[in-house]
DNA sequence: TCCAACCCTGACACCGGTGTCATAATGTCG
DNA sequence: CGACATTATGACACCGGTGTCAGGGTTGGA
């Protein structure tokens, strides 16, 4: 297999180099006759262009870089075929970055990343989405990049999201219509912009039909399996026992179904629980979890194509959409009795 | 933020581009001097060798490719997180790449991906790794790859891989040692080479310990939950009903866990239930399961470290490594009564 | 003392594209 | 029909590194 370069191309064709770069680009000022004997060449030699001297001539790497740090394998994956779908579309690379949230080391962390592997942009998956530092810092050294699941939104950047208070509220409003009152609520990481929306949501629910928030009702989790378990633990052990239980993530959710079941409890005959994501494992359990789907892979393809745009482009509109979530109804939540 | 180039550094230092280059190398044939001159006017400039340029120069990218096509999300990730660190370690990129095994677009999105990114190797996860006819291209083409949890061993290659058969053959002897003789096998995606492996580890404990092989009592699945349920219901069907059931994954595993419990079966004093993976639902719902536990991060970290030896070194040996896998036990499988 | 061998260093071409600018060819308008 | 604008094209430098090779300086052995 011989190489394929822009020189063989312009030799075979008859024209130069930089005429084949600019039919390569599609830049104007090019004859049509031209530009399809070059074209025609470009297939018989089944050429590609070389993106690593490209970037090198345009001081660009085609990589986008996606950075988290997340516990939930589920979401990531969604994340990254979402992502993957657009840099697909653009020609792009994926570089995928998992880091800590916490800790100094941070900044310095990124800004190797960025030193290094001179990504032209960076995708912002929660918690960072709405991490104040380092959109500061990106912004300072003005690397593009785009949000995804943000609540706070800004004017001047890219961001996509779902609506995370509306979907809490809609899922504890299914609770209370089922003849729920005492629910009982367990708040998400509080590094996660979506822990404060969800649970205002939860606030509003309640208040629109009337009934009385009871901070005793309200756990603090942290996202995690793990967490879940104290949380329920805690909710099973009040008296009365309230009558649903609304997790900040289906993750928590199907701890509360485990340490329920552990304790001879009939889901949702005796307890109703609601979960949150729609991951994998709500339905992979028994009873399956009512929850809110939202459209991960559909937000991060968007931030990521708008991204792109905005890198081949800076002059390019901020872009700021919400997307809407879901209900999704499955056995772990009745009618109460 | 101004850019500091090899020029830069050289004017700075006053030597030439090239000794730099020498010495961001690590080539011989430097004085100490010199070197540590020019280590100085590294660190005071900060400066961070373009990868861009390199590999334009040597005609490479530093990226090393992951390709899978595998619906275990957190599989996934594992792998992900091992080819990540393994990527960290050489200053490489990691590109994740999705793909059908199933189809003759396998081979041309392979070519595609490969012309188009330039990568310097694969990392084949399963089911590709012992998929012949891309292992074959890859050897005609000259790709250097390493081979994720392949069964076939070859000669030649890159090879990490854990000990499937013998992971089967130790939980089917727990569940026989529990006093279980009529165990129920779900069988694993037919392009996986697992499934096979996981199959012989069976049978043999079977056969060691004296039990006849039952045709009646072996389902056909395909790795997913959702091929979980349809074996499940075959096996609880079945009369007498199976006092144990294996499946080839945690996920259908959990797929009879839940069928059972619908149809009031307590697991495990009515029946037990064995997963292989260690997945996180085997630890995320009640009761937990009985599985295997594979060094999936392990593996791939080895994989990939040994793959970039490779492509810095052609003339290194092959590598074939298999590792241990471990019996977890957990809630599922309990003494028959 | 002289020459070979070896160590260090830099000049220069090169990797495969893109940006800038000059120039030739063509079109437009008074 | 001449002056000028516009389009089409190519020559050449450049992006930031690495490979090749030549040359000067040391060292060591005959």
């Amino acid at each position: 297999m011989k190489k394929v370069t822009i020189n063989s191309v312009a030799g075979y064709a008859g024209v130069s180099k930089k005429t084949v770069s600019r039919v390569l680009n599609n830049e104007p000022n090019v004859s049509d006759a031209t530009r399809e004997k070059v074209l025609k060449v470009f297939k018989e030699l089944d050429y590609t262009p070389n993106p690593i001297a490209r970037g090198l001539a345009q001081n660009r790497s085609f990589i986008i870089g996606c950075i988290y740090d997340n516990p939930s394998k589920s979401y990531i994956t969604r994340v990254q075929t979402g992502a993957l779908a657009a840099c697909q579309q653009n020609n792009y690379n994926l570089l995928i970055h998992p880091c800590d949230l916490r800790g100094d080391a941070l900044i310095s962390n990124i800004e190797h990343l960025l030193q290094s592997s001179r990504l032209d942009g960076l995708v912002l998956t929660p918690p960072f989405s709405d991490f104040k530092v380092l959109v500061d810092f990106l912004k300072s050294k003005k690397i593009p990049y785009a949000r995804v699941a943000s609540a706070v939104l800004e004017d001047d950047s890219i961001s996509v999201r779902s609506n995370d208070e509306q979907g809490a509220f809609e899922i504890t409003e299914h609770l209370i219509n089922l003849g729920h009152k005492a629910i009982a609520f367990i708040k998400g990481h509080p590094d996660h912009s979506a822990t404060e929306q969800r649970f205002k949501g939860y606030r509003r629910a309640l208040s629109t039909h009337g009934i009385e928030f009871n901070e005793r009702l309200v756990e603090e989790g942290n996202f995690s399996y793990h967490s879940g378990v104290d949380s329920a633990r805690s909710i099973l052990d009040l008296t009365p026992r309230p009558t649903a239980v609304f997790a900040s993530n289906d993750y928590m959710a199907a701890a509360v179904l485990k340490l329920a079941t552990q304790r001879q409890l009939k889901v949702p005959d005796d307890i109703s629980i609601a979960g949150f994501d729609n991951a994998p494992i709500a339905r992979h359990i028994w009873p399956g979890l009512t929850t809110i789907a939202q459209p991960v892979e559909e937000m991060t393809q968007q931030a990521v194509n708008k991204l792109i745009e905005h890198i081949g482009d800076p002059q390019e509109q901020p872009y700021q959409v919400t997307l809407e979530a879901r209900l999704i109804t499955r056995e772990s939540t009745a009618q109460i009795k």
